[in-house]
DNA sequence: CGCTTACGAGACGTTGTGTATCGTAAGCGG
DNA sequence: CCGCTTACGATACACAACGTCTCGTAAGCG
């Protein structure tokens, strides 16, 4: 009768596997996949904050209690449909220009397919006096960074990058004018200015 | 009887000025502080998403219609309250390097003393899905990155840059890791160390 | 076939929005 | 001093979305 209310019991590394055994209807994964694409596709259209879960469950054609069955509240579903938009891919040329130029081209690429320029604003912004995104959402912005972080650690081990150099600051600040341009204008930016103006 | 609700009529360049005869009872531009200084408040307490005008109308003791009266909505009401924060602050000290450590230890000094930093990714974040949001909010950022911008035509001048940096990427690159720090990270950024890496 | 759990649908109380309507207060012109 | 106009604080209102809950039904497992 009653939806299960017990803890996730999500996949734990070690311990016990006290799981508990999966009895009753399984929950249905093509829901689950209509919801995020629902998700995203009104995230989109009408931003974060004209998103409502009651939306999500019309376009999605699922009832509202299937979706607060999978995430207590629409942030952190709208942190999973986030996660599932493509990051910055791993480009490595063997020179760290041309790898900058590529990752940072392939990035602004992403941003113009999906609605990620709709997307990270509206969460950053939420993150600001949200503890409880903050702490879903960093992980995964660190994740999102890490073929940058890679680029320039190469770039470090063939000496192209002074090694007393702050690797974390020289990343935000190849990134940083993608999001200023981001926040506070428009979005378009110039992508092959950016890549040589760091390699100083 | 019924409140004004003819337009506007603001202080429009040029043309025939047919103010309308300010008649009646005058606004409390004491209600106008008030509501402001409240909405200051309640944002650094609560952050935008939950900020409600009902709020602010209780803690700067009016009535919700005082607030509507003068702005249509939220948002217009926080751009406002915005633009009263403190900004960057010019420094001039004859070399760009001291110049740009200057402003920015200021600007992030305010950062600490203010909710800029709970008030600006917000607004960044509803900028991003609201034209009429971008509309009033990109020129307060433009006007306030002007000080950054003189700062860096005077090192132009002074042959401190080459002339052919394009500025507005430059002042991008600076902002850049504040940006990103802000609106990705909790807040704190390191001032010293990015005025001398700019010096490319 | 009976048990258990998820499903879509929608009713429900709560909260905030933005509008409208009270009676009152404050400037202006006669 | 008095009436006109407009703003004031307070509050009632209809509307929308939230998050919870309860329907009757559907789908796997034993």
């Amino acid at each position: 009768m009653s939806d299960s209310k017990d803890a996730e019991s999500a996949s734990e590394s070690g311990g016990s596997v006290s799981a508990s055994p999966p009895t009753g209807r399984p929950r249905s994964e093509e829901a689950h996949k209509a919801i995020l694409n629902a998700t995203v596709e009104l995230l989109a259209e009408v931003g974060f904050s004209g998103l409502t879960v009651e939306g999500v469950a019309q376009r999605a054609g699922v009832g509202k209690a299937t979706i607060y069955r999978r995430w207590p509240s629409k942030v952190p579903l709208v942190v999973e449909a986030y996660g599932r938009l493509p990051g910055m891919e791993d480009v490595d040329t063997g020179r760290l220009a041309d790898d900058l130029k590529g990752m940072l081209k392939g990035y602004l690429e992403a941003f113009a397919r999906t609605p990620l320029s709709a997307l990270l604003p509206s969460l950053a912004g939420e993150r600001a006096h949200n503890a409880e995104l903050a702490q879903v959402f960093d992980p995964i912005s660190i994740q999102r960074r890490m073929p940058l972080m890679r680029a320039l650690e190469r770039g470090v081990a063939r000496g192209e990058i002074a090694p007393e150099i702050d690797l974390d600051l020289a990343a935000d600040m190849i990134v940083g004018p993608i999001a200023v341009g981001l926040f506070f204008k428009g979005g378009r930016i110039q992508p092959r200015r950016v890549g040589p103006m760091v390699d100083l």
